[in-house]
DNA sequence: GCCCTAACCTGCGCGC
DNA sequence: TGCGCGCAGGTTAGGG
């Protein structure tokens, strides 16, 4: 589900309510989420510290603590944080839940259980969690010139190629497909076979698109499942041109119809008529 | 470097 | 009503 979009709306979210506040308390309901390392290493991480900051990185949340630990969570397909009141009730599949010294809790909730989240010293990033140090740019900091080295010196399928988070960090398969087609390339072209202008457009593309989700709150889908810390739904979805609408006439161009094809492994769409 | 498959899990919609 | 099937926003590992 969350791609950077999601996360960072989740992460603006809980810098409002969260920065400032100390953790009394961390209760770990199901071992999964904590796998990389275990219950007791999140307990002893975060139990007793203060939130400093939130931090993202691609589609990785991050915790900042003021014992100069962190916490990264990461959402994968399913998982929600919620802050909520303490004398609420937990929805099933809440499998972390920070109590927080304001009557607050935040809770992690992951019914499909990919998602994780680990305390770790950020002195050992590399060791502890090396795809966060793996990492490509933000979509927001590449440049022009950066985003044509990285397309001209590979012949991927270039949505493959987005969805790849050592290359470009947070892109995911919703917003892989909407910059596609904003920038009018067909997902199944070859990263180096781009005319100038058309990796121009793709740059443009990759800033907009993203910017504008993130303005919208991120995408909440039919199945209701991302929402904000708070519980609120998305709007970006309204704006979706391609992404859940294989069979429909294309909003862009009104000729094409969209098409739905995979591309390792991921369904995408696009307009045959506007995308080349 | 790139592609493909399998795996990790649960929930939901659909057809029969 | 109930069952089986396919599909789903992400990512890694392993093999070729």
């Amino acid at each position: 589900m969350p791609e950077l979009p999601e996360v960072e709306t989740i992460r603006r979210g809980l810098e409002g309510r969260a920065v400032g506040r100390q953790i009394v308390d961390t209760e770990v309901c199901h071992p999964r989420p904590v796998r990389r390392t275990s219950a007791h290493h999140l307990i002893e991480g975060s139990v007793g510290a203060t939130i400093s900051g939130l931090k993202r990185r691609g589609k990785y949340l991050i915790i900042v603590l003021d014992s100069g630990h962190e916490i990264m969570i990461h959402l994968r397909m399913s998982g929600q944080i919620i802050a909520a009141a303490r004398r609420e009730s937990r929805p099933r599949h809440t499998h972390v839940a920070f109590i927080l010294d304001d009557g607050q809790e935040l809770w992690f909730i992951d019914p499909r259980t990919f998602g994780e989240v680990v305390a770790f010293d950020p002195l050992q990033l590399e060791t502890t969690i090396p795809e966060l140090a793996g990492l490509g740019p933000e979509p927001d900091q590449i440049s022009l010139a950066e985003l044509r080295r990285i397309l001209r010196t590979r012949r991927r399928q270039i949505k493959a190629l987005l969805l790849d988070q050592t290359v470009i960090a947070g892109l995911g398969n919703i917003y892989g497909d909407e910059i596609l087609h904003w920038a009018r390339v067909r997902p199944d072209r070859r990263s180096n076979s781009l005319s100038p202008l058309s990796e121009r457009r793709l740059h443009t593309a990759i800033g907009a698109v993203i910017a504008n989700a993130i303005a919208a709150g991120g995408s909440t889908l039919g199945d209701g499942q991302y929402v904000d810390v708070s519980g609120a739904s998305g709007s970006f979805q309204h704006a979706h041109r391609v992404y859940g609408r294989a069979g429909q006439r294309c909003l862009t161009c009104g000729r094409g119809w969209i098409r739905r094809v995979v591309i390792a492994q991921r369904s995408s769409h696009f307009c045959p008529v506007c995308q080349r």
